[in-house]
DNA sequence: ATTATATTTCGTTAAATGGCGAATTATAGG
DNA sequence: CCTATAATTCGCCATTTAACGAAATATAAT
């Protein structure tokens, strides 16, 4: 039981419900969702620690990079959850509008895309965060 | 993406999953699933509230009783949801208690349950009780 | 070894959530 | 009408959670 409300917790947040999508079709870096739910690297980090715990995601370290992708031999829960998910929002508008986004992200090199999530407020104006 | 979501965090919480499985092969009365649950009828009722806000259930009101059942016809994100559940808890040993209780449960008058349920504290005491 | 950088961990804060009891509402019956 | 009772709503409290920035960790490059 406690295996399955961990399941279900995971799937409670929106923002993990967008990896989980983002994830169908390709395998991402932690740079790349970042930029794409627009959030600060440390709370990314934590929504997929979360998802790696329910077994819903399984993790790559390639050097620098990690990479999340949906697991390749997934538990019968994870399985149908995974199922779900894609069944109920694959018409969704704002599924819709990540996969616009990340046909984007995704021609980014890496290094471009991390490179700008870092620079912060400070001197170099560039670039200002914006918060959801 | 927001009527999904509120599916989901619907599921994430423990006592609401038990009240789904219990409502498998049955309907039930709220203060059957007071019983079930040990809670208090005010939390108990919360949870119904945001079951039925998610159309995981139903309700159907018979003179002083509120009884609740798993939707006659759900919407196809609400029929997999269940099914998902169901497949992945049938053999739960905490369900399977459930199970167990509630056989001894829906023997009961509702009358006896709810009387049993309502008296807090206080003796046996007969009740007359409370101006304000 | 030192530096740079991608990610994670830690600590804190604000908001959401689950719980209870009191008060309220709705219904049945004197 | 008035009383009794099942359920809900309201107000409050404790816990959990999602967010951030700072600090720590891990790896690549110099």
């Amino acid at each position: 039981m406690y295996e399955f409300m961990n399941m279900t917790k995971a799937l409670s947040d929106q923002n993990r419900i967008r990896v989980l999508m983002a994830l169908r079709k390709r395998e991402l870096c932690v740079c790349q969702i970042i930029e794409l739910l627009g959030l600060a690297p440390s709370t990314v980090s934590k929504h997929m620690s979360i998802l790696r715990h329910a077994r819903l995601v399984e993790s790559r370290k390639e050097g620098i990079w990690m990479h999340y992708s949906l697991p390749g031999k997934p538990g019968p829960e994870a399985r149908k959850a995974i199922a779900w998910i894609e069944e109920s929002l694959q018409e969704n508008e704002r599924i819709l509008e990540d996969e616009k986004a990340l046909s984007k992200i995704t021609k980014c090199k890496l290094e471009d895309l991390c490179w700008r999530k870092n620079r912060k407020g400070s001197a170099n104006t560039k670039r200002k965060r914006v918060k959801s």
